[in-house]
DNA sequence: CGAATAGTGTCTATAAGACATTATACT
DNA sequence: AGTATAATGTCTTATAGACACTATTCG
């Protein structure tokens, strides 16, 4: 621990934010165009610095969720990924940042915030593919978040905080379908789903309208951490070819 | 992202270390008794502030597992297990720490470095138990270590950097054990680990010299992540009753 | 009715846990 | 021999995945 009497160089901490959410059935991520340098027009994920010495980490977090997305903390996931200190990560000196994994259901359209040029859902696809690329290591936080939400999605009931308050099986899957990249049986989800106790509960006898059979609705349970798990299809499921 | 163009006061960055071993099948982790104030003769983990403003984060966790531990990169696991940064967590200032866990074989006693009174391996019992108090946050960070190697040992082959570089079953079955918290049916052990392809691989036709059989040796194979992965027996197997 | 979506049932391969049995060393 | 530890086998139960079927709305 702390002992050494000298003190070191001043260290920049600031935070960033991977803000995932569902759109149109397509996991989308939350990023800013920057307005200033450096990589000024780039896009990055929405951040900044600690606003005071005093300020907690996950309060600034917070800060940034609301100022750059306008969200609040109802309804909402928010986990620490780690700590991103490489040396050379930000031309302006010695910056070491906290990155936050956000999920939230589906939201409208974002504000540009003070600094910033722009702010849009991109699909997380288009980071992955290459066709859209990322300020500073933000590409490798973002690679993070998405392998936290997955392995989250398995063994605990965050995929409820993708959906509305009340949802239904289908949306659930939904989730399940887009954040994994894969395809799911809808009715084998249907029994693993329901055997998982507390992880959703009936919500009245309610039922919504659409063209075929209607859906019974669903909230979240009391349960956070899912047993057994949901088993992620691709290269989780069986034992491979033995050598 | 960065962008304010105000500077905000200095925060000091540390890495603090949980380092966790194997002695006689329990579970250990390195503390040091502190030289000085603050917590002057409280046990602590081992760790330290950053060197200068240029050392990365991660060398900085190396550089202190080598001072502190005279710990080699060799035969080892070094994992980022978060930042810890509430404002009021060293009453020196503000000082975010990031936490490494380090797993390493069984080790001879560590002598203390510079500024510690002394270091020694302890029973982690002896700290969730309440029996043993750590300076600072540091319960909590050693509660989230032991969590992290627990749910690895599941998924990853990180139980072999446990154990020396050639082993038996039975030795790396202690690790799960002893880790755990559980004890494990020896042969639906074997079976299991035998089946995940790559995990542990034969070390030559060698064999050791005790009391009973001799027992084949194995090292660590290529494999590093789990399929299928271990499964806990403590609250993660079946489903629980149906409310 | 037919289309569309929701929900239930059944079968099979595979994995997990309990536990018996055989194998190979030592004294 | 006797003891101690290693390794293998068998059986039962539970889980995962494939897929057929019934149910309920709408036009």
């Amino acid at each position: 621990m702390p002992d050494d009497p000298w003190q070191p160089p001043s260290i920049l901490l600031a935070v960033d934010l991977v803000i995932l959410t569902l759109r149109s059935s397509k996991l989308h991520v939350l990023l800013i165009e920057r307005g200033i340098e450096p990589y000024e027009g780039a896009q990055a994920l929405p951040g900044g610095f600690l606003n005071n010495v005093g300020e907690d980490i996950l309060a600034a977090a917070h800060r940034e969720l609301h100022e750059e997305a306008n969200l609040d903390a109802s309804r909402l996931h928010l986990e620490q990924l780690g700590a991103y200190g490489t040396p050379d990560r930000d031309p302006r000196g010695r910056v070491v940042s906290v990155a936050y994994l956000a999920i939230a259901p589906g939201l409208p359209e974002p504000e540009a915030g003070t600094d910033a040029a722009g702010a849009s859902w991109k699909t997380v696809e288009d980071v992955t593919s290459g066709r859209l690329r990322l300020a500073f290591d933000h590409r490798r936080i973002l690679t993070d978040g998405i392998e936290r939400a997955r392995t989250k999605l398995e063994h605990s009931s965050l995929a409820t905080a993708f959906c509305d308050e009340a949802f239904t099986i289908a949306e659930l899957q939904q989730v399940y379908e887009a954040v994994w990249g894969v395809e799911l049986d809808p009715r084998n989800f249907y029994r693993k789903v329901q055997a998982v106790s507390g992880f959703i509960v009936a919500a009245g006898p309610d039922r919504r309208t659409t063209k075929g059979r209607p859906a019974r609705l669903y909230r979240a349970g009391p349960r956070t951490a899912l047993h057994p798990p949901m088993s992620r299809p691709s290269a989780t499921t069986t034992s491979e070819a033995h050598l």
